[in-house]
DNA sequence: CCTTGCCTCATGTGTAGACATAACGTTATC
DNA sequence: GATAACGTTATGTCTACACATGAGGCAAGG
């Protein structure tokens, strides 16, 4: 956070405009370090932009960026109160295996391994909320960077609610970029964990069964019918790492 | 996101004011089905304020979060641009475990297994750049949910930064709830990856060893010193998730 | 032709003011 | 006394306007 070099006593001394940089920064520091500890109830924003000499708007901008880190709760007429267990949010970008492989330098290659037309088995009618009938087209794809093995992708997508994916071969690009360009989607749900290697990630990953794997799971839907859902078997050692 | 049930035209219609969101969802739509695909150079915020028939300040928070979401690039002059990879960005929350486990309803227990001062390991110099001289304090502790252990927490406080650890206990409340309480951060590194189950891990949390263990990492800054690192194993298929 | 420098324009951010909305707390009514 | 209505108040959001900033592009000069 604190990347801005000045305080809130630097601006105001030299006449400068305050900035809602200058707020957070110092909202901030006074809710980590300063006198407002947790459960803390806040002044006003009208009190504060008297006492940083600026515009409500700008005390505003400040508090909805403070309330979006997840350090406090703000409600109408109750006031903006510290949270008692400040949770930090992180953000995780997500970009397309690909890209990611791309930027590292290395050559990237693609290679399908399955595809077909499947009934749903349960555990993924419960997941993605299909009906006994919906049928799913099944794909498993291994992407690779630099000739080894990278992420090993395992997709289901909906035909009912996406019944042109039937004609798509994904011999050459995965369903992974075709989707992107094709369907929109309103809501994600993303789950990590760890599992052990099966038959299939340890065969196209190079791994031993049973070998750690650490697994990303997606599930798209688009107004409320699911689009698709994929499982990514990262390689050994894979780690997913953001700065905040 | 398209949770705002009236449309662009609705609100225009009815003569209501428009709002952000109806700008948001209205942007989206053209960007995930409408006609501005990847790479489309958007039209200015003078225009689209027009056409909208709202402020430009309107228009521009609508963008400013839809850029915020990884959509569009925006530069001054340049104008905004739907990117061709988009990276959608997602949001974790992570709260102390304490919460964590008590928001589910079992009851928290805390457990300390280890506490020393020790010279700092050579992969712990590296990663949170310490000098050789530096001592740090090493914590090792469990938090268990419901009776069950639920995480091992491996953490390592660097006392040269933060001298008033070493008074510390931790023997009835783990460091996180100490340090949060205690010291600011400025930047924090987090990273997400699965490996095997090591004895220690194996002991305290029930598995095998090599059995799979889905581990947090998470290294601490403030104002550039290396205030904390800590390794969070968690119990067998903990499940990381998200929505947005 | 290439470079340098200025002009212009799109976004970034600030101000003051207004009305909307939600919720707390009090008052009035049954 | 319980409940319903209402006023007060803090945040939420929009407007209109102004100036700042950064970058693309054109033009003058070498």
């Amino acid at each position: 956070m604190d990347r801005e070099g000045k305080t809130v006593s630097d601006a105001a001394e030299s006449g400068e405009k305050i900035s809602f940089r200058d707020v957070r920064a110092e909202i901030l520091r006074r809710i980590t370090i300063g006198p407002w500890g947790p459960g803390t109830l806040l002044p006003g924003e009208v009190e504060l932009a008297q006492e940083f000499g600026c515009s409500r708007t700008t005390i505003n901008r400040a508090m909805r960026e403070i309330s979006d880190l997840g350090l406090v709760d703000r409600r109408r007429k109750a006031g903006t109160r510290v949270r008692t267990t400040p949770l930090r949010a992180a953000r995780f970008e997500m970009p397309i295996v690909r890209a990611e492989i791309e930027r590292t330098g290395a050559s990237y290659r693609y290679a399908l391994v399955q595809r077909g037309v499947e009934p749903a088995p349960d555990w993924l009618r419960a997941q993605m909320n299909l009906t006994p009938k919906d049928r799913v087209l099944h794909v498993v794809c291994v992407h690779y960077a630099g000739g080894a093995a990278f992420q090993l992708e395992d997709r289901w997508i909906n035909l009912a609610a996406l019944p042109q994916a039937e004609a798509e071969e994904f011999s050459r690009t995965g369903p992974n970029e075709w989707l992107i360009a094709t369907v929109p989607f309103s809501e994600v749900e993303v789950s990590f964990t760890a599992t052990g290697a099966d038959a299939l990630v340890a065969a196209h990953l190079d791994h031993q069964p049973g070998d750690p794997v650490f697994i990303v799971e997606r599930a798209t839907w688009w107004q409320g019918a699911a689009i698709t859902f994929v499982r990514m078997s990262y390689r050994k050692g894979y780690r997913m790492t953001t700065r905040y």
